[in-house]
DNA sequence: ATTCTGACAGCAA
DNA sequence: TTTGCTGCCAGAA
């Protein structure tokens, strides 16, 4: 009796999970990509997912750090997807970040790569 | 079940 | 160097 797709979101947790709690292990102060995220998750190529995930970690109570993810060149392109437009360079400037036209000065210094440190 | 879309990444012009 | 197109995987309609 395999009575799955009763409750889709169980199933799809079980991916979106993984996304998180790799998003919540990434340390204050540290930063890293969609693509370093989705290489350490074994889909390497499926960056997009992982955007697509943290999307979806607007509605569960936990906190996730997304503003630590941005993309390869270190550019903040969800910041659209936060209240205001503003509010992920505004964690990220908190934590001690420089951002510069919605890019991450220190991105390659403060890089963190779960597949490395992991 | 099929099709479209997406908070990316890589490669070609 | 910058701009554009393709590939990728999974979820939502």
């Amino acid at each position: 009796m395999i009575r799955r797709s009763s409750v889709p979101e169980r199933d799809s947790k079980d991916f979106f999970s993984r996304v998180y709690e790799v998003t919540k292990l990434i340390p204050f102060g540290r930063i890293t990509s969609y693509g370093a995220i989705a290489r350490y998750l074994g889909t390497a190529g499926s960056a997009r997912m992982v955007g697509w995930a943290l999307n979806s970690s607007h509605h569960i109570p936990e906190f996730i750090p997304a503003h630590r993810v941005v993309n390869r060149n270190g550019l903040l392109t969800g910041k659209h997807h936060f209240g205001n437009s503003s509010t992920m360079q505004q964690l990220l400037q908190n934590e001690g970040f420089t951002v510069e036209d919605d890019r991450v000065i220190e991105f390659h210094e403060r890089f963190w790569d779960p597949a490395t440190e992991l």
